[in-house]
DNA sequence: TATTGTTATACTCTATAACTATA
DNA sequence: TATAGTTATAGAGTATAACAATA
């Protein structure tokens, strides 16, 4: 089990033992970091991460309607109206009554909203891939490793 | 254009061996969602995102000048200025003009503001702390590893 | 009456262009 | 002339409150 740590560490390698507290921030900076080298990368300067948020979604749940969509993005069903609005203007998706009930919309992405999306997730993905070709083998099995655990924090 | 590969990232697990592909669009979701999650933390409801960064910018580089906190955050000086603006006024930065260039003025933390960034910081890595309690320890080693590996990543 | 979406209103953050003060 | 900061202006994203349409 006591795998010798990466010792690639460069500046600071302290016992982990039970230093939760260091680790948390360590995470928390890192997570940030990368979150925001990443964010700017995409495809289409003049839209915002919001926008790009939404057409995401869309991509990859498939149709909401607009409550469904603020609550997924956390925002004010205004908020959400007023980006939908926006976004549909642009010609990324649509929006067609729901036929069952008739209150709600349904909200769908387009083919030039798609190929945004698809372009965007390219960029960012291609610039990862290059971060990750420059790293040593286990150091990408890490990352991979810790995607999966990162992924299951953020949905508790 | 060359067309792209299938980034139809279906719901099974494949091989990880070689696929720096798919290693790079899981940890772009996981890195993406965890800093939502981690964003959604914060000691003061009503302070945006980009508030907070320029106070936790002061606290943990020092005093800046406008124009380099405008370059940091990548937004432009008018947008910076605005946002110090905000804070100036809310108690949280002074601005001094500098001794030695008079075109330039000096910005840095209050108490009041170093408050606000400890406390945010502390409720997000609480946060962080209590979701690494839940993993298993090897789990806590591999997000350890990942976080320095992120940063350096980040930081390229 | 409850739910879904929208409009009204207001405030923050963003940008570019133009201006002031200083180097 | 060049640089640092600021102001002017405009557009986008956020929220709450109020409203309309539908269930």
């Amino acid at each position: 089990m006591s795998t010798p740590p990466p010792t690639t560490a460069s500046t600071t390698a302290p016992p982990p033992a039970a230093d939760l507290a260091h680790d948390a921030t360590d995470l928390r900076m890192a997570t940030f970091r990368l979150a925001r080298r990443l964010r700017a990368e995409r495809a289409i300067d003049s839209m915002s991460d919001g926008q790009f948020a939404v057409l995401a979604n869309l991509h990859v749940h498939g149709p909401h309607t607009l409550g469904e969509l603020a609550e997924r993005e956390r925002v004010s069903a205004p908020s959400m109206n007023r980006t939908v609005n926006h976004l549909e203007e642009l010609g990324y998706l649509t929006r067609t009554p729901d036929d069952t009930d008739r209150r709600k919309v349904n909200i769908a992405l387009t083919d030039e909203g798609r190929s945004v999306v698809v372009e965007t997730t390219r960029r960012r993905d291609s610039w990862l891939e290059h971060a990750l070709e420059d790293l040593e083998p286990h150091q990408r099995e890490t990352l991979a490793a810790a995607a999966t655990i990162m992924r299951g924090m953020a949905d508790r």
